[in-house]
DNA sequence: ATCCATAGCGCC
DNA sequence: AGGGCGCTATGGAT
């Protein structure tokens, strides 16, 4: 039964969808009645079907009501309109309303943001007429099973976006301002920089003879440090890690403190942990390969240092979850290439690769593979290239076609239906004037360049991609998991972090077991789901910790 | 005062 | 090295 939802003013309109997916009578709601309205048809397992999880979510959860099933209409709408697997002329791409389908067609780079946030509200009529619409593309599409595991993986990753952001991760203020405390001295009261740093900046100034450099200045510090008869290119600390210099020491040391002191230090605390929770604002799909983005917080960089802070309370546990290797383990089973698969299932597949006799070290291994996913042209990686394009040829070859492929322009497709921008407008003039009887050498050695570029990008897209659609489907079924499960007191595991490959669970210590097993059996089924009984295996590294910094 | 690009670095 | 991000500080432009 799916039932349209769509806010108007103070309120909620609402209508169940017949047969034909015609809204019947329509009920205006207020939001109350509304929140009342969902908890009693939470019964009856109704999908909602909704323009924005965001708009709409939120006050449910804030009532205490959370919902199973929904549609968001706009993150759907964003796949399909796009995709390769659908068909053209299937109505999707080009109904303004939704946002421009066609990436052609605006100057702009389409973005999920299609549908202004703020904009009119569409009536519930308009809505059933979209839903309708998406539902007919994906019948259409010569891969309609796919897409319907996509848009429901969307969907349901809109949910928990929303959920996470309600619940936030367990942090410890106490023991961030202790972190702090350790390596940069007492939070300083004026707003200035720590004792360390200022200590740190006195020494670095002394050593390059510059009485009032900023440190923070990467012009200034360029500038000080050739003084001294260095030649450097850039303040980059991997560059200046290989000067001979004794101020090179506290500088490195400044650069790493002073991010952490700038990025998670006092201020970012007191702005994104409210009562002993640190709520990022979590962006479902929000980068263009379909991963998550966040939007303040910087939950996709919590680094290690502070991690100490993520704390469970008593009678809690953390239990912290991440794919090894899943890139390559997605792209095993993409290209369904026996050879890569069997090393899957050996659990370390850097390890595999080493006892495969394909190169001689785990790091050669690592290094191999991200250099077939990301493009490397050069380096340890372009040497160990060859030995890999022999053993692994399916998996290569795949991620080398989708290389090519953007090479020329072209859209490449994850493996449920995401399908890549087309390059912009710029990129496009540019090949052309390349390939003009006008074009010097240096302007076709460019185009060539960009060219090359987007390659890397569209062969890293279709890896990138799929593997955030198998996360997207390991996070909707462990969701579905967890639903089921409660400790004494009604206390309950809960999903407090997601980010590309990895989870936390906040469990009450007694279900802690069948939260893990949960975790692992979700995994095993998002595999399943994307790729039938292909024999790739997921594996995860499961901790279960009281802090995240334990966790291996 | 506000916007924007760049450098640099953290995460996956 | 090579892909994808967000964020901060800086410095120039408006």
């Amino acid at each position: 039964m799916d039932i349209v939802v769509s806010p108007d003013g103070a309120g909620v309109s609402l209508a169940r969808l017949d047969r034909a997916g015609r809204p019947d009578s329509v009920m205006s709601l207020s939001v109350d009645q509304f929140v009342d309205h969902v908890r009693e048809t939470e019964q009856q397992d109704p999908r909602w079907v909704w323009a924005d999880t965001a708009t709409v979510y939120p006050r449910l959860l804030r009532a205490g009501v959370s919902v199973a099933r929904a549609v968001d209409l706009r993150l759907c709408h964003a796949v399909l309109a796009r995709s390769t697997y659908v068909p053209g002329g299937s109505g999707v791409a080009d109904d303004p309303q939704w946002g421009a389908g066609d990436p052609e067609a605006g100057e702009a780079e389409p973005s999920l943001l299609d549908l202004p946030v703020e904009g009119p509200a569409l009536d519930v009529s308009e809505l059933a007429a979209e839903h309708g619409r998406q539902q007919a593309a994906v019948a259409a599409s010569g891969h309609a099973g796919r897409l319907r595991l996509l848009l429901a993986a969307e969907s349901a990753g809109a949910l928990v976006a929303a959920e996470l952001a309600a619940v936030g991760l367990p942090f410890d203020e106490s023991t961030h301002d202790a972190l702090l405390s350790a390596v940069l001295g007492p939070q300083p009261l004026s707003g200035g920089r720590p004792a360390v740093l200022e200590s740190l900046a006195a020494r670095i100034r002394t050593g390059l003879s510059a009485p009032t450099l900023n440190p923070d200045s990467a012009p200034e510090l360029l500038r000080a440090l050739r003084s001294q008869g260095l030649s450097v290119e850039t303040t980059r600390k991997w560059e200046l890690s290989q000067l001979d210099h004794p101020v090179i020491e506290p500088l490195l040391e400044y650069k790493g403190l002073a991010r952490l002191h700038s990025a998670n230090g006092w201020a970012w605390m007191r702005s994104w942990v409210r009562e002993g929770r640190f709520r990022p604002d979590y962006v479902p799909s929000g980068v263009v390969t379909g991963r998550w983005a966040t939007r303040g917080g910087g939950a996709l960089q919590l680094p290690k240092q502070i991690r100490g802070a993520v704390v469970a309370p008593a009678g809690w546990e953390l239990v912290v979850a991440d794919a090894a290797q899943l890139e390559p383990r997605v792209l095993a089973a993409m290209a369904r290439d026996e050879a890569m698969a069997r090393a899957s299932r050996a659990g370390d597949l850097y390890q595999a690769l080493v006892d495969e006799g394909v190169v001689d070290t785990r790091a050669h291994a690592k290094v191999a593979m991200l250099g077939a996913l990301y493009g490397a042209t050069s380096g340890e990686a372009g040497r160990l290239m060859p030995r890999l394009l022999r053993t692994y040829s399916a998996a290569t070859g795949l991620v080398e076609a989708a290389a090519r492929a953007g090479e020329r322009g072209e859209v490449v497709t994850t493996w449920l239906g995401r399908s890549s921008p087309s390059p912009p407008e710029s990129w496009w003039e540019r090949q052309r004037w390349a390939g003009s009887s006008e074009a010097r050498p240096a302007d076709q050695q460019l185009a060539r360049t960009q060219a090359r570029e987007w390659g890397r990008f569209t062969r890293n897209f279709v890896v990138q991609g799929t593997a955030a659609e198998w996360a997207l489907c390991w996070l909707a079924d462990l969701r579905r998991r967890l639903v089921t499960l409660a400790a004494p007191g009604d206390r309950r595991p809960r999903l407090v972090y997601f980010l590309h490959d990895e989870v936390i669970v906040e469990t009450p210590t007694e279900v802690s077991d069948q939260v893990e097993e949960a975790v692992r059996a979700a995994a095993h089924r998002a595999g399943q789901l994307l790729f039938g009984s292909f024999p790739v295996e997921f594996v995860l590294d499961v901790s279960r910790v009281s802090t995240y910094a334990d966790a291996s």
